[in-house]
DNA sequence: ATGGTAGGTATCCTA
């Protein structure tokens, strides 16, 4: 019988040129179809290719910048249908979607950090990060109960339960989770519907973090982190939700990102003939389009 | 309460 799992993967590397050794060890440990990658702050002519390739992703698909943002996928799967979109009129790279077989369209997503003060009034970078956030909103909006197998993930660089920060009375005030970004946030998870994967099998009272400052002594100690990393799914392919982990090891590799990988598991044997959900989602592309 | 580290780039920006 066919195997229907698929195993994916999302990492704000830091610097994919940087995180050789890490990258090998979370391929080799995490065993990822496809991995996301954030962050990779190089551009595409100088992306190590030859690694991935290494690795055993044949199908790569970056969109990268020199020194700042960057997003890329690796996929041992073939990936069509390869976009990178931009919002809010800037050119930053921080956005890729592209299908997976078994009609699985994979939105991989670096939301801005946002700086240091939560103000979108005085902190232009605080605005672009509602700005990205409310855009989107608005696109899924459109498509909203289309059918389509949607995987959202990436940085989204918001915590929004009070069990995925270290302090949540602390943090209130800090940019990652503050309620205006919280409420950001949910507004573009309810947008189209979208299952938190890892809060499906991890339950929110569970506490969970995927990022630890640099500039702890001792993240593992002190243990101040955050989880600003995502994976969700569209209602047609929650069925299909076997496994989520965060790999928190990872924060203790040599030479490590700031983030952890997290990882999803599916089965797209339990989600219903992808053949239906295709002419649902035609259907309501031309409604969207004729509006 | 403050400042702490890391990566890329080219001397300071971003996270």
């Amino acid at each position: 019988m066919e195997t229907a799992r698929l195993r994916i993967t999302t990492w704000n590397v830091n610097s994919v040129r940087i995180r050789e050794e890490a990258l090998r060890r979370v391929v080799r440990e995490i065993e990822p179809d496809v991995l996301c990658l954030q962050e990779t702050k190089v551009e595409n002519s100088r992306f190590p290719y030859a690694l991935a390739r290494d690795l055993g992703f044949s199908h790569i698909f970056v969109d990268g910048q020199k020194a700042y943002h960057g997003v890329a996928v690796l996929s041992r799967l073939p990936l069509t249908g390869c976009a990178a979109p931009k919002w809010c009129n800037v050119p930053d790279c921080r956005h890729q979607v592209c299908f997976l077989p078994g009609d699985v369209e994979l939105h991989n997503v670096y939301i801005p950090a946002g700086g240091d003060i939560p103000d979108p009034e005085v902190n232009p970078k605080f605005r672009h990060k509602l700005d990205m956030l409310s855009a989107l909103a608005e696109a899924f909006a459109c498509r909203r109960g289309d059918g389509a197998r949607l995987v959202l993930l990436g940085d989204l660089n918001i915590a929004p339960l009070e069990t995925d920060v270290w302090n949540h009375r602390a943090l209130l005030d800090v940019v990652s989770h503050t309620p205006i970004e919280v409420e950001a946030l949910r507004r573009l998870q309810e947008s189209y519907g979208f299952i938190d994967a890892v809060r499906a099998v991890i339950p929110p009272a569970v506490r969970l973090y995927t990022w630890w400052s640099y500039r702890a002594q001792d993240w593992a100690k002190s243990d101040r982190g955050r989880r600003l990393d995502h994976i969700w799914l569209s209602p047609a392919l929650a069925p299909a939700l076997v496994g989520a982990e965060v790999h928190r090891e990872v924060r203790g590799f040599d030479n490590p990102s700031d983030h952890v990988p997290v990882t999803v598991e599916l089965d797209l044997a339990r989600v219903a003939d992808r053949a239906a959900a295709t002419v649902v989602r035609q259907r309501k592309e031309k409604t969207c389009e004729s509006q």
